[in-house]
DNA sequence: ACCGTTGGTCAACGGGTGTTGGCAAACGTG
DNA sequence: CACGTTTGCCAACACCCGTTGACCAACGGT
């Protein structure tokens, strides 16, 4: 055995695998969960499609590997209140245009169970937190969160999956500017 | 021939027709395009397979016979300006809930570049025109109506398809008063 | 009462899918 | 060098899909 310990065996398959995950995450993203068949993903690859089953074991297995999502989300602490809005709408933008890991995500949440559960764990353990450091009554933050969820998704649906034209169109910029004070309301404004 | 003209000719099998367009349209919301396949739609109307060929030639063909979209939008004309906001949040809520054909639409346009291309015609012939009666500005019609799009769609995606609980638990009228100066403030405000 | 038209079923085809097991080669230690 | 392990390919299995064509039964106008 070349290591006692478990932990990052550093096998010589791991080019391999990435590739297969690079190949993954691109066709989930393209494609959606059924369109995206293990055959492509292996020929993208470069592989035969039996290597996918032996390193990931499933489909289901390759999904949860190539996907996994993890939306960095800034520290809102130390922000004055009323910059948590354009620093949450700019950080969310620069992350959906950086990786395809996103684009995936939602296409598949929007298909299978699995996948919208998938997101609702995300939500849960990523947004939730942050909110919970700006909203004013703890009461609250479920909702105010979700609302915020339901801007950001809406834009990514619209720009990056639907590919409305005049969504496509916006500048980054001009989105923050837009979309800004409604994040912004939705977290740190008293009920309407 | 019964009847010389061949508009709506009233034939003796439009009971299983409608089954079929119901049962699809069921099973499109439900498991999106590619889950929702012929047989079980054909299990649910009580019929063969082969007659969902017979009449609607495809798959596609199928779809796109059960899946046509009238959002019914208001005129907003008569209304006041500082209504509009929460006229269309209302409207979009209650077709949602009244219909499934919406959340069929989402989940295959979500998936399949013409389910994608479906909305994105919708958008334009149903939405634009109204966002053009109450937008200032006939330059910035498409990105004020996209903008409106993108929480109007990012509100029924995380509602009605992902399920964020959160979200589903906001009662309509919570979803209204948040949501409708959201909408008016895209639509009617000047830009930020 | 005939007979073309229509509504419907049945069985099958061709193709693509996820998945499996066997086998050959390359590797990395003893 | 020898030998177990890893990496990879190939061929096949079992299943499900959309789609087709042959065939039967009920209708309805003349």
């Amino acid at each position: 055995m070349p290591d006692n310990k478990p932990a990052v065996p550093s096998r010589r398959s791991d080019t391999t695998r990435a590739a297969i995950l690079d190949a993954a995450r691109e066709r989930f993203a393209a494609d959606g969960y059924e369109r995206a068949t293990i055959r492509a993903i292996a020929r993208d690859a470069g592989i035969d499609p039996s290597m996918v089953m032996r390193y990931y074991g499933s489909k289901e297995g390759l999904f949860a590997a190539a996907v996994t999502v993890d939306l960095k989300l800034p520290d809102l602490g130390p922000l004055p209140r009323e910059e948590v809005g354009s620093a949450l709408v700019t950080h969310f933008l620069a992350m959906w245009e950086e990786t395809e890991v996103l684009t995936a995500l939602l296409r598949v949440g929007a298909t299978s169970q699995a996948g919208a559960e998938r997101m609702q764990g995300i939500f849960q353990d990523q947004l939730l937190p942050v909110a919970r450091q700006v909203c004013p009554d703890p009461e609250q933050v479920p909702a105010r969160a979700a609302l915020t969820a339901t801007q950001l998704l809406g834009m990514a649906l619209a720009r990056y999956v639907l590919r409305l034209p005049p969504a496509v169109a916006l500048s980054r910029q001009e989105i923050v500017a837009w979309l800004a004070p409604t994040v912004q309301r939705y977290l740190t404004a008293p009920n309407p």
